[in-house]
DNA sequence: CGGCGACGTTCACGTCAACGAAACAGAGTT
DNA sequence: AACTCTGTTTCGTTGACGTGAACGTCGCCG
């Protein structure tokens, strides 16, 4: 994600907005005023002026930052425990496999046919059963950020929540 | 933790092994020379000579990064007391096992079949007398502000009580 | 257009197992 | 005698899972 160059204290306004959609973003310190309280990964700041060398310095390492925390994919633990952005759930057996299911393939469409036989390995009961977990899967996640969309007569994919999420917390 | 102000490039040898030992570092980039490529949390750099203020607005962003990541993690002395957050309570061989157990594993599941042979090597009793352990536990840990959650149908989880943390104080 | 069926979503239950909590009793210590 | 540590019994609560049914929506076809 690219970084955002922006003035200190005169935008402080476009700063807020910045950190609201948590992109990365580097305050330019107006002579004869203070730095301002980083308390944000994405943040960081230089003096003006200042040498393009360090200026660089300062965009790259800021990037390497948020890289580092950009494959923020779902995981799934062995014992069911879904973690995500910092929060975790813990997923009963059924929707555990279909999670699993679902994570082999993020972002991508997984058949009803495929997702029902993760979940029920040996057989799967009657038709309805997987309609039912998805509801619950989806409670469950919801919680995390995270949202199960369903692709009318295809299947279903996971992907974050950009709606709901803040509905949550 | 502390951060430490060293010379750049002088005192590399110095700054990889701080790197080394996870401590946090901020190096003060000489004049003339290229800042170093920061790949590290726990790092940061200014070009001096520069600002008193700008210096402690840099020291006080590397403090404030590090404390999130602080894995401050309760502790269990071989006599069976635990400290954690500047205070502790002893626990009593059977819970002691047990804690330990969950400490090994700290933040991640461990089993009741786990948690029975940490707690009984030679043999559990019945099958209640875990659980009964573990409510006790719960109490005795609730005021250092740590929690046991339970992870139905697979085990339980040691980690920082964020709820009933308030409570307690 | 209107009806129909395939497909999805959600709710209300019922059953079963896992878990939690209180109360009690025995052994050992102080 | 008071206290702690321990294990057991008992009972209540919660969660997991499947089923049946009500309701919505889409697209097809007469």
């Amino acid at each position: 994600m690219d970084v955002v160059l922006l003035r200190w204290p005169m935008e402080r306004q476009r700063r807020d907005a910045l950190a609201d959609e948590g992109r990365p973003r580097l305050l330019l310190v107006e002579n004869g005023t203070e730095p301002p309280i980083v308390t944000d990964l994405r943040e960081d700041w230089i003096r003006v002026p200042a040498d393009e060398v360090d200026v660089k310095a300062r965009i790259d390492g800021l990037a390497f930052r948020c890289a580092d925390e950009r494959d923020d994919r779902p995981d799934l633990d062995p014992d069911g425990v879904l973690r995500f952005a910092g929060g975790w759930v813990s997923l009963p057996p059924v929707e555990g496999r279909l999670m699993s299911s679902l994570l082999d393939r993020y972002g991508a469409v997984v058949s009803r046919e495929q997702l029902a036989r993760s979940g029920w390995p040996d057989g799967a009961p009657g038709r309805n059963a997987l309609d039912v977990h998805v509801l619950r899967l989806r409670r469950r996640i919801g919680e995390l950020g995270l949202a199960i969309k369903t692709v009318r007569s295809r299947g279903y994919l996971l992907e974050v929540d950009n709606e709901g999420a803040r509905r949550q917390a």
